[in-house]
DNA sequence: TCTCAATTGAGAATTATTCTCAATTGGAGA
DNA sequence: TCTCCAATTGAGAATAATTCTCAATTGAGA
């Protein structure tokens, strides 16, 4: 897959213009974060990690993570359950969330009409919009 | 105003149901709810209760705002700052939020249209959508 | 290779929220 | 109005995701 090295060159680019380390640790988390697709928490990843290094600590995700969401290689999803998920977000276009209530399946999609209607709005207000998440909450097909 | 005697009647019939009792400081709690407009966080209704009965509870206030959610007289908000916020939801209608990341500002909006198209992309995934949030994280016109 | 700022691991600290439990209370029925 | 008991409360402990601390380690430029 050339994304993930298209992913790892970001990374180190975006580590080296804040005088930052690509690190072994640093290594090993993006490819764990880029080879798991879906959507993972942070426990979840450390998990990923310790199958190939044992020795990587709790801090060292989290610290990484901080610094993957900054440079966009990945994104940060809170579905209101007290824990952050992470999904890839690099190569990628936007996309919301259908989040059943019932199973847990997060089911994604795109809408362009929606996207340029949150633009308008924004226009309306003159909010400068950075990021944005849409979430429809309910039960998907075979739980309802 | 005769939405709290509505938002009361709404609330005392939801708890006879549950065989559940309007205590005094369940009615404290829902007055205090209601007579601060827009959004507060528990630790925040807890601080404007206590200035009227000092006795209240942090557990109290917690356990009244889950029944208050429930039967949606208020609404509880997640803008992702590991806070939860409380708004009036009985006699309103569904809105969306701008949250101004640099100065907290939060401005309500109502899209019609948005709706819809939701409505529609979830009738094509088979999705019956219970509860959804749309929220635009950026700078508002003064911040920006 | 040397140097040193950046990074790491381990566990303590933080913090919003939930839980526990003995004491109290609302309100249905006598 | 009085009694009774399930529901509720206050206080503080417990929980759990995330962040912080700090001494030891390491990557990479000179």
């Amino acid at each position: 897959m050339s994304s993930i090295r298209e992913a790892e060159r970001l990374f180190s680019e975006f580590l080296e213009k804040k005088k930052q380390k690509l690190t072994s640790q640093r290594r090993l988390i993006l490819r764990q974060a880029l080879d798991h697709g879906g959507h993972y928490t942070a426990d979840g990843l450390l998990d990923f990690c310790r199958k190939k290094d044992p020795t990587v600590s709790k801090a060292t995700v989290y610290r990484s993570l901080a610094l993957l969401k900054e440079c966009h290689v990945l994104e940060e999803q809170d579905f209101g359950d007290g824990k952050k998920l992470y999904e890839r977000a690099q190569g990628r276009k936007h996309h919301d969330h259908f989040v059943c209530v019932r199973c847990g399946k997060i089911i994604e999609f795109e809408n362009e009409k929606i996207e340029e209607l949150q633009s308008e709005e924004a226009r309306k207000q003159r909010f400068q919009v950075v990021y944005h998440s849409l979430k429809l909450f309910g039960t998907c097909s075979r739980c309802s």
